[in-house]
Order: structure tokens, then C-alpha cells, then sequence
DNA sequence: ACCCTTGCGTTCAATGGCTGAACGCGTATG
DNA sequence: CATACGCGTTCAGCCATTGAACGCAAGGGT
């Protein structure tokens, strides 16, 4: 469930690498440190590599990089919600059909 | 939000007090002690209200009563779902049109 | 009568994900 | 040079949740 945010923050980062995890956080809607959080799990499955950019040595700031497998996971992550959102998306549709009957049955 | 949590539960208490903390549960995909922990804090807001039952010939050992406060708040939440829902089903379009294009420019 | 199974509500340690606030460190600006 | 800023990192604390226990009462079988 928590891949939701992986697929999200995968398509925000190839979009656009140099995003800064403050900026991520933002478009992700959660913290800094979430966003760190999942930054760091993506690392580690080797879905995205941290390269660095403004020429010193020093870590001051990344650019993060879609690795190959990083592209193949967002794909597979991409099918894999398609299905996922067309069935809620069709569960949501009887779910409000069902919330207006009751609302109108509580005269609202 | 569990508020989703508590709607739910005061949705299926309602149409069946007699319910079991495990049928609760199962209806709403969680385990036990969530159950527990929800219906507790709808007993805290006043929502609910438990009603034993003496030598009934059910084995249920009490009754979870939506309280009038309950049935006000179900009313509320219902109506403040409507209106998300409704957002989320439009959200949930738009998402799926952006994944269908995505999932076809990675000639999936 | 007796045990033993079953179903009930309750509890709790452990886990995971998140927040908000710090921190250290480069870099740009004055 | 100083100092304010932006960066990534870290951490205590919180909250919801799980899964597994627990004690208790009721019934059934022998």
C-alpha cells in the first residue's frame, strides 16, 4: 500500500531528478522526513540512484536517478495500480450511489 | 482518515446491533483489536452505548447501540464522505487516464 | 455432575509509518 | 569575513494496527 507513494515519488523523480527531498515532500504531500523515509527504501531496492551535482564532493545536494530496474519496478508499479484504480474506481461509484441513498434517507 | 473506519462501523452497527467484535472485524477487514480500539472510541464520543444482554440465546454478550449523538454524527459523516468521495471519484478518473497514458508510452 | 470446546471481550508487546523539530554542513549573499 | 539560507539527515514521540495471548461464561457430550 505504501507503494502508492513509491509510484508517486518514481514519477515525480523522473520528471524532474534534481527535485530536492524538501520539494518531493511537498508534491508528496507528507514531511521531510517521510519523504527521506521513502527516498531511502527506493535507494535501497536500487530503483533510484543518488548522483551527485553541483561540482563539489561534498553531498550538499543529489540528483536522483531513475536506475534501469527503478524503470522497470515504475512500470510494473504503473500496471499494477491501473488495475487497482479501475476496480476502486468502480467500488467508489456503488459506494456513493450508496451514501446518497442515506443521506436522502436522513433527510439531508 | 478513520473516520472512513468509524462511518463503517456505525453503518453495519446500526442495520445489526447484535454484532460481534469479530464479525465487526471481518466486516471491516481488520483484525480484533482494531475493532475494539474503534468501537472504544465511539463509546468515548457518546456514539455508542452498550447494552448487555441477559441470558439472551445468542452468545453475543453485548449490544452496540448507535446512541441519538451517534445517529447525528453518522448523518455527518455521511454527508462530509459524499462530498470527498465525489472529489476522490474525479481525482481517481483523472489518475487513471494519466496512467493509461504512461503505461502506454512504456509499450506495456 | 464433570470436563472441554467454543465464542466472547479485553489486553499488550511489537511493528511501521509519520510528524515536527532539531542538527551539521556547505554555499550564496552582504 | 560573517551569517543567513538551503540541503540532507536524524530522532523522539505518536498513533493505528496486528497477532497472540488471556480470563470468562455458556453449552454439549460422555
Amino acid at each position: 500500500m505504501s507503494d502508492e507513494r513509491h509510484l508517486n515519488a518514481l514519477r515525480l523523480l523522473e520528471e524532474k531528478p534534481e527535485m530536492t527531498q524538501r520539494e518531493l515532500a511537498a508534491a508528496l504531500g507528507v514531511s521531510v522526513g517521510a519523504a527521506n523515509y521513502c527516498l531511502k527504501a527506493l535507494v535501497e531496492k536500487g530503483w533510484v540512484k543518488l548522483e551527485n551535482f553541483q561540482r563539489s564532493k561534498t553531498k550538499a545536494r543529489y540528483l536522483y536517478v531513475l536506475t534501469p530496474s527503478g524503470l522497470a519496478g515504475k512500470a510494473r508499479l504503473t500496471t499494477a495500480f491501473l488495475k487497482r484504480k479501475l476496480q476502486e474506481h468502480e467500488r467508489l461509484s456503488a459506494e456513493i450511489r450508496l451514501l446518497q441513498e442515506e443521506a436522502q434517507r436522513s433527510n439531508l
